[in-house]
DNA sequence: CTTGCCGGATTGTTGAACAATCTCTACGGT
DNA sequence: ACCGTAGAGATTGTTCAACAATCCGGCAAG
């Protein structure tokens, strides 16, 4: 057959994560290979090699002999995310330098972008955009593959934030949170920037560990 | 069959993960499927999967039907490396806190392990013990996650060793600055540890670079 | 209620097959 | 001699069918 972009497994492991991103496939659902082959219409063989792709971003698990489920967070995979992110956001912050014409562009746009998604309600869309609002930060000074780094331990949060009942109390406070980071970066004060950031990562950690105890 | 630990790919990933980082398997090197799986005695299918987790891992490089290479590293690459390097070392020491009873055991025990192997001649031995050295280093604050990703990094970084001709001119000089750096922080003195190091890093960035331009 | 065993379901792995694509060489035109 | 090109051979991408190994749920015995 045609290949557009990547081999056929890519492009499964493509539909696979986005449904897990959007919610469709919960964590803790299990996968089996025979049902969901023929669904996609590909063969057993090349299914597997799409679930390996995801295992590797960790978004799938593995047991042998039992097979590939949705990842479900536990309470220390969160706390040991939000430990990353605390490092590695934090580390970006302080080596993110003077405030140069542009430089803080791309980190602007997300957080319009979340403003916009919160007027019109999609706060699914908040979700997103908070968190490109947390790679851009971390790009001010990591590095591509730092960057993905990041993009990959927030893809992970993603499967806990589903679990949130209300996604717009989950959400909506952060929007106005991540413009006053905006703005301490803006104005130079990155000692300001950082201790926010901190409040911020602490806050959202809380929260989401409270839900586990509902 | 039998399985001892993990699936028969998996398995079949160790064994090439370990001729990559020995130097049998040099970077460029193309890996032909039908003859490996011959060689292994395993099957292409199962082959393939344990390429794909050594893609993930980055030591494999697919290029779309043309094969499965290892990987060489580009100046680019390099670079980028060790900017992640710097940001999560230098980050992992700043919150490494202080020095209590015991913390920098593993970190010492790195040290001594190099410092023989460099006695006994085991050059490439050397290379190892240094590779875990700095990842304890990141282990004193970094978390699993962190420390896994680091592991990673070095990796990677070992693909370019192999290039370097004289081993021992490579490895050596680095055991002392080992010991400084584990001596700066037992005595306290983070800034002085981080100083070490920073300075550290950027000479091995310097002469892996060099060497590309032998 | 617990233990152990059976049968069905699913995974792990294989081997063969074929189309798609790449690589290299030989050919012919200029 | 140079260059583009067509074709042959090799290798990958993907599929399919099969079977052994392993897991799961239920049933019978204690």
């Amino acid at each position: 057959m045609y290949v557009n972009s990547g081999s056929t497994a890519e492009r499964m492991a493509v539909i696979l994560r986005d449904r897990i991103t959007a919610g469709e496939l919960t964590p803790g659902t299990r996968l089996i290979e025979e049902a969901m082959a023929e669904d996609l219409g590909v063969s057993r063989n090349t299914l597997r090699e799409a679930f390996r792709l995801l295992t590797y971003e960790r978004l799938l698990v593995y047991e042998l002999n039992r097979g590939v489920f949705v990842r479900t967070l536990s309470e220390r995979d969160v706390v040991e995310l939000y430990r990353v992110r605390r490092m590695i956001e934090m580390a970006a912050l302080r080596e993110s330098g003077k405030p140069e014409s542009g430089k803080f562009g791309k980190v602007a746009d997300s957080v319009r972008e979340a403003e916009k998604a919160a007027e019109e309600g999609r706060w699914h869309d908040v979700g997103t955009a908070n968190m490109r609002f947390h790679r851009e930060l971390v790009g001010l000074a990591g590095g591509e593959r730092v960057e993905e780094f990041m993009a990959q331990i927030l893809a992970e949060l993603r499967l806990v934030f589903h679990v949130m009942k209300d996604p717009r109390r989950f959400h909506e406070p952060y929007i106005g949170r991540n413009r006053a980071v905006l703005a301490a970066l803006l104005s130079g004060d990155i000692a300001g920037a950082e201790k926010l950031l901190r409040e911020y990562l602490d806050d959202s950690e809380r929260q989401l560990l409270a839900a586990y105890h509902g």
